[in-house]
DNA sequence: TCCAAACCGATAATGGGTTATCACTATCAC
DNA sequence: GTGATAGTGATAACCCATTATCGGTTTGGA
C-alpha cells in the first residue's frame, strides 16, 4: 500500500545542497547547486524532493521579503536578510522576552525575528569612504 | 506634469477601512470592508489606493505566513498571526537585544518579530475542558 | 456651468512560485 | 538478470496576488 520510496541519485543531490548551504535558499538556489551533482535535474523534481524533505521534517520553509526559502531544520535560529543583494543569513542566538508579548490568552506556539538591512559586504560596498585607500 | 490627486469617494473607503482596521488586512479584505463605505468599489482600485497610500508612506506591506497584508504606517510594533482562524493581530512592545544579533559588520535597518500560534478565542476554542460547564 | 483629465469598474493579462501530466528511466526485491 | 513500479525531466497548467487596459464617469478649477 505505502509506496517504498528509492535512494535515487537526484534526492541524494538535493539533500547535498541543502547540507552545504549556510543558510536557507530558495527553490532555484536549491535547484543551481543541486545540479552540481546531478546535472540533468529538472526543477520539478526539485519541488518534490523538497516536499518530502518537509515532511520528513528535514527541510523547512521560511518566509522572507525576498520571497519562500528552504532550509535542513535547525536548532532554533533566526535570519537576516540583506536588502541589496537579496541573500539570506542565519543568525546565532535568540532575544529573551518575546513570549510575554502575546497578549493575554494567546497561545503562543513559534516565533520568527527577521533582520533586514545590509550585510557586511554591502555594507562596505556602499560605505567604502572608511577604507578606501 | 504631475497630477494633482482628486479626492474620491474610493479613496476616502479605502482609507477609513485602514483606519477603522485593528491589524493588518489583505487586499481582499481591504476591498470587503471599503465596500462598506462604496459599495460599487473594484478590486483593481483598491490596489490603486494601497500603491499611493504606501508611495506617501501612510501604509506598510506586512510579509506574515497568511499572505501579503497592509496596514497603516503605525509607531513600531510586531505582529500574531493565528494558524487557526488566520487572523493578524498587532502586539505592542518590542524585544531588546535585537540589534545585537547581528554579526559583525552588518548593518540592521529593520527588524520584524511575528508570533505564531492560536488567538484568544481559537486557543479557548480547542481547549474548552477549562471552562466547559 | 463646462470640460480636460484624473479616476473608476470590470476584466483580461501578467508574473512568479508551485504542481500535474505523461512518456520514459532507474531502482531494487526477487 | 528481470520486472513491477517509484522516480524523473520537460513542460503545460495552475494558483493567486497584482497590474494593465479601456470605455465610461466624476472631479474641480476656470
Amino acid at each position: 500500500m505505502a509506496a517504498k520510496p528509492r535512494n535515487t541519485e537526484q534526492k541524494r543531490a538535493v539533500c547535498r545542497a541543502f547540507e552545504e548551504a549556510d543558510g536557507p535558499l530558495s527553490a532555484q538556489l536549491v535547484w543551481e547547486r543541486a545540479k552540481a551533482f546531478a546535472p540533468s535535474l529538472g526543477i520539478a523534481t526539485v519541488y518534490r524532493c523538497i516536499k518530502e524533505l518537509i515532511a520528513q521534517d528535514e527541510v523547512q520553509l521560511v518566509e522572507s521579503p525576498i520571497g519562500p526559502m528552504y532550509e535542513r531544520s535547525p536548532r532554533h535560529h533566526h535570519h537576516f536578510f540583506c536588502s541589496s543583494c537579496q541573500r539570506a543569513f542565519c543568525i546565532a542566538g535568540c532575544v529573551p522576552g518575546w513570549k510575554s508579548l502575546a497578549p493575554q490568552g494567546f497561545k503562543v506556539l513559534s516565533h520568527e525575528l527577521s533582520l533586514s538591512g545590509l550585510c557586511a559586504d554591502c555594507a562596505q560596498a556602499t560605505t567604502p569612504e572608511k577604507n578606501a585607500p
